[in-house]
DNA sequence: TTCTGGACTTAGTACCTAATTT
DNA sequence: AAATTAGGTACTAAGTCCAGAA
């Protein structure tokens, strides 16, 4: 150590030169939970399948080396570097896992492989406490008021230079130094050797998912080579055509169309999608643009002409039914339409916890007396605080209303829809250089309650009524201005042909700028959505050599530099977000340039811990093991800091994206996020997908390498309320399912019992089946039982009266209910005494041959609840919408023969047709 | 340089509808 | 047929990144 020790010094010398700083005043920020409810927690359970485990080893195996799935082990052998001065030792590299990420889930455990080391006392336990970590609630609760408390000590950094550098410097290195140093270095060297025995060892990691996913990329990262030729294939194409048919002139461009795409598939396929689309009726459009056939285009320029109708305003505010009112104190206000409809924002929201919301509750309430102010109720009553206003009847009008709607017929309903297609006709789309192409959103905003969320300061702010006056279009200069469907005139009508905004507004609650776009399944979201992944896999050629860079970089002697390698680590490894600084009237979240002092912990020897809030103040906790230097670097970073400080507090975005762009043009963190999830992604569905399995299992296969991606970039959405419930009763019926085969069991043994013997097997209790459930099971048996003789009886007469017979007595049910009962009576029985009169035609061949369907039965239930209890938090969809080159997916299900349209929406599948058209079943990320 | 804001991507949730279950 | 639940969309908030202003 004595050897570190003056390094770090010598850095923060020679850095002391720059400092960012920043920092603003953290005065009153609290952070959010949010959500935090959810996170929190459960204890995963991870305990279903075993035989993962094993499993994963065993491919591991055959892997190529190449491809070896890093697994965990990364960042261990990345240390590679050199130069290491360090310590001869002995530790052995432990894995890392982590990718994981999910915040409150995973933990790493990635054993290393070499199991034992002396070291630490982890295995095992590591993953418990993991998992405590997560579950905690408390935990949670914890980290906010920290924050906030961090907050108000508006410490600055930035003097440090000069003073925390050194000195500080030196003292923590000592002490750094003398753990971390002497703990690991060595290992390292070997990188890619190591990586190679690695992975075998690695198991472990028995349900860790996140070890999983991390670990998913290959070690050395380098992918795939290959890529040209299976792209040169990609390229095939279908045709000239688009111009072509466009020409059509009217003969039916339905047929035009259909000739290309016979053509397409060499195969001569035709494809269905066509047909269909001729019932849509755009004759006009039809010919799909397919500017992915198209050579590229500058880009400086998006469009030549472009013709649209503006967006679309909301019908004015209509007063409440005169008797609807709010009360202030006791009385009824009447109020003027300009502030009963902002009292109505808040009405509807009765009964979300918005309304428990201090922030919100101010916010509106500003506002709220503001509007008052200029619009006072008839009554002259002055309206001072919330708790005095009373509006329950406003609510209650509109719960009315919404009921009255659920009930309108069929044919209203249909009117009503009808109607509102034909105004919204003239906005669905834009001509674009002479396409048709869709708009996304092109309606105006409308006014109401901002609902920001976490513990951001402006949620419960009133959002304006747009009017045309605040609404600028950007149209052709050729294209006739369009007229708004409300009174006015625009407040600017521009033609700029550099960017593809239609039409823009500013925003009064943030002061953002809100733009219409074209949807997602237009030319220009679908060439700048390819490029995106173009980029990434662009990455894949670089990645190796700055991961080497980074590594080496980690014991830069330039603070600065040592604290981009350790972040670009992160970013690489855990997919964070690169993390733009925010200002005071936002909500309290970070990113990885901005992570502060209470958001990283350590513990020796190499455990790292991340908690805060990401992005929608969604909460990222997540435990992993780095490589020695990365905790050292860690410990130095936070060395002289406090609660508030930044950790890296000489990087910013913008500092890290200028470094990365030299490594490859147009690259920044973002595309590490996207380049790690498609990457995962190909790696988890080689892992994952059973080639001889049914279409199903290749869908679960792909549903849980779609969920480690999700997983890895912490894609979380809250559990259903009804969860908890929904998952008992789901549990309560495998339970069902293990009483009969309790039943079947007693039967066979009833029948012989010798059987016993025979099927030792089956001597044991299902597990999980306590009297109490037992009884419960019987007596809610029973009450099914009686019910549906009930109705049965009742049918029965029915049936008799219409057929004029006479009706069966009463009694005739209550013997049928007695009997029910003697029957379930015997179930009890059955149960206790163990003994099964066996129903005619018994054997054994039949009851075993029962017990083992029933067994399959329970086993599908239980993967069943199994998977869903994994999937509850994590959000499948963003990753898929963002993440996750379509190609892949095209691909694979081309290879594996699945329907497309069963793991792309019809909105995924119009979003992605570049992907269709190019990725043939060999292409690779 | 740093700061600001413009433009565009990424994100979770509210709600609506279709698919199932009861 | 009603009640749930699952799936998918619409909506709009919240990020990223870059360029031009200060």
């Amino acid at each position: 150590m004595a050897v570190v020790a003056p390094d770090l010094t010598s850095d923060l010398n020679v850095q002391a030169a720059h400092v960012p700083v920043t920092v603003d005043s953290p005065a009153g920020k609290t952070n959010g939970t949010s959500t935090g409810a959810n996170g929190t927690g459960h204890a995963h359970t991870n305990g279903n399948g075993n035989g993962s485990v094993k499993k994963e080893e065993e491919e591991d195996e055959e892997m190529p080396l190449a491809r070896k799935p890093a697994q965990t082990k990364r960042a261990v052998n990345s240390g590679s570097s050199s130069e290491e001065d360090e310590r001869p030792l002995a530790k052995k590299p432990r894995g890392s896992g982590g990718g994981g990420a999910g915040g409150r889930r995973r933990i790493v455990d990635s054993e290393s492989e070499e199991e034992d080391v002396p070291v630490k006392k982890e295995k095992k336990p590591l993953a418990k406490k993991a998992n405590g970590t997560n579950g905690d609630t408390s935990a949670s609760t914890k980290s906010k008021s920290a924050a906030a408390a961090k907050a108000a000590a508006a410490k600055k950094r930035r003097e440090d230079e000069e003073e925390s550098d050194s000195p500080s410097s030196e003292s923590d290195l000592s002490e750094s130094s003398s753990e971390a140093s002497s703990e690991d270095e060595k290992p390292l060297a070997k990188k890619k050797g190591a990586a190679a025995k690695k992975a075998p060892a690695k198991k472990a990691a028995a349900g860790s998912a996140s070890a999983k996913s991390s670990g998913s990329r290959s070690a050395t990262g380098t992918p795939r080579k290959g890529m040209a030729a299976a792209k040169a294939n990609g390229g095939v194409k279908k045709e000239e055509g688009s111009s072509e048919e466009d020409e059509v002139p009217l003969a039916k461009s339905a047929k035009g169309k259909g000739k290309g795409k016979a053509v397409d598939g060499k195969g001569g396929k035709v494809k269905k999608e066509k047909v269909k689309k001729e019932e849509d009726g755009d004759e006009a459009e039809d010919g799909k643009y397919q500017w992915w056939e198209d050579a590229e285009n500058d880009g400086s320029t998006k469009w030549k002409t472009l013709v649209h109708n503006g967006v679309l305003f909301p019908p004015a505010y209509i007063p409440l039914p005169k008797g609807v009112k709010m009360r202030y104190d006791g009385t009824s206000l009447t109020l003027p339409p300009e502030s009963e409809e902002v009292a109505g924002f808040w009405a509807a929201m009765l009964e979300t916890d918005h309304v428990q919301d201090a922030t919100f509750q101010s916010n509106f309430f500003r506002d709220f007396q503001t509007i008052l102010k200029k619009y006072p109720p008839r009554e002259g009553i002055k309206v001072e605080t919330l708790e005095k206003c009373d509006f329950r009847p406003m609510f209650e009008h509109f719960e009315k209303e919404k009921e009255k709607k659920k009930s309108m017929t069929k044919d209203e309903k249909k009117q009503i829809k009808a109607d509102r297609d034909a105004l919204e006709a003239p906005y669905l789309y834009a001509i674009v250089d002479g396409r048709k192409e869709k708009l996304g959103n092109f309606r105006a905003e409308p006014p109401g309650l901002f609902r920001g969320r976490g513990e951001h300061p402006r949620k419960g702010t009133l959002k304006f009524r747009l009017r045309p006056e605040d609404i600028t279009l950007n149209i052709g200069t050729d294209a006739p201005a369009p007229k708004p469907n409300i009174p006015g005139k625009w407040k600017l009508i521009k033609h700029d042909p550099t960017v593809t905004w239609l039409a823009e507004w500013k925003e009064n609650v943030n002061n953002s700028t809100k733009y219409v776009f074209l949807s997602a399944a237009s030319s220009w979201k679908g060439q700048s959505d390819r490029s995106k992944f173009e980029k990434a896999r662009q990455l894949i050629k670089h990645v190796d050599s700055i991961r080497k860079t980074y590594n080496a970089d980690m014991k830069s002697k330039v603070m600065a530099d040592r604290q981009r390698a350790t972040a670009l680590y992160f970013i690489d490894e855990l997919a964070l977000r690169a993390g733009n600084e925010k200002g005071e009237d936002e909500a309290d979240t970070v990113g990885c340039c901005s992570l502060r002092y209470e958001h990283v912990t350590l513990e020796p020897p190499n455990r790292v811990t991340f908690d805060f809030l990401g992005k929608d103040s969604m909460r990222f906790l997540n435990t992993v093991e780095v490589q020695p230097q990365v905790f050292k670097n860690v410990k130095i970073f936070k060395a002289d800091k406090e609660k508030g400080d930044q950790l890296f507090d000489r990087l910013t975005t913008g500092i890290l994206n200028k470094y990365l762009n030299d490594f490859m043009p147009g690259l920044s963190a973002k595309v590490f996020r996207t380049y790690n999830a498609s990457w995962t992604f190909q790696q988890q569905l080689r892992k994952l997908t059973p080639a001889d399995g049914s279409v199903a299992e290749k869908i679960a296969a792909y549903n849980d390498a779609n969920r480690d991606v999700a997983i890895l970039c912490n894609h979380q959405k809250t559990v259903a309320k009804n969860f908890a419930e929904s998952f008992a009763k789901m549990g309560d019926k495998v339970r069902a399912l293990k009483y009969q085969r309790m039943k079947l069991r007693f039967q066979l043994f009833t029948l012989d019992p010798k059987a016993k013997k025979r099927n030792p097997e089956l001597a044991d209790d299902e597990s999980d089946m306590d009297d109490d459930f037992m009884e419960r099971h019987e007596a809610d048996l029973l009450e099914k039982a009686l019910e549906s003789a009930k109705k049965k009886f009742e049918r029965e007469n029915l049936k008799l009266e219409e057929a004029k017979e006479d009706k069966k007595p009463k009694t005739d049910l209550e013997e049928r209910l007695k009997e029910i009962k003697k029957e379930m009576k015997e179930l009890t029985k059955e149960r206790k005494s163990k003994k099964v009169e066996s129903r005619k035609g018994a054997t054994e061949e039949k009851l075993l041959d029962q017990i083992t369907k029933m067994d399959a039965r329970i086993a599908v239930a239980k993967t069943q609840m199994g998977d869903r209890d994994k999937t509850k938090d994590v959000a499948l969809g963003t990753s898929k919408i963002n993440y996750i080159d379509p190609r892949l997916t095209v691909a694979w299900a081309k290879k594996f023969d699945v329907p497309l349209e069963k793991l792309f929406s019809k909105t995924l599948r119009e979003k992605f047709p570049w992907a269709e058209a190019e990725a043939d079943e060999d292409w690779v990320f």
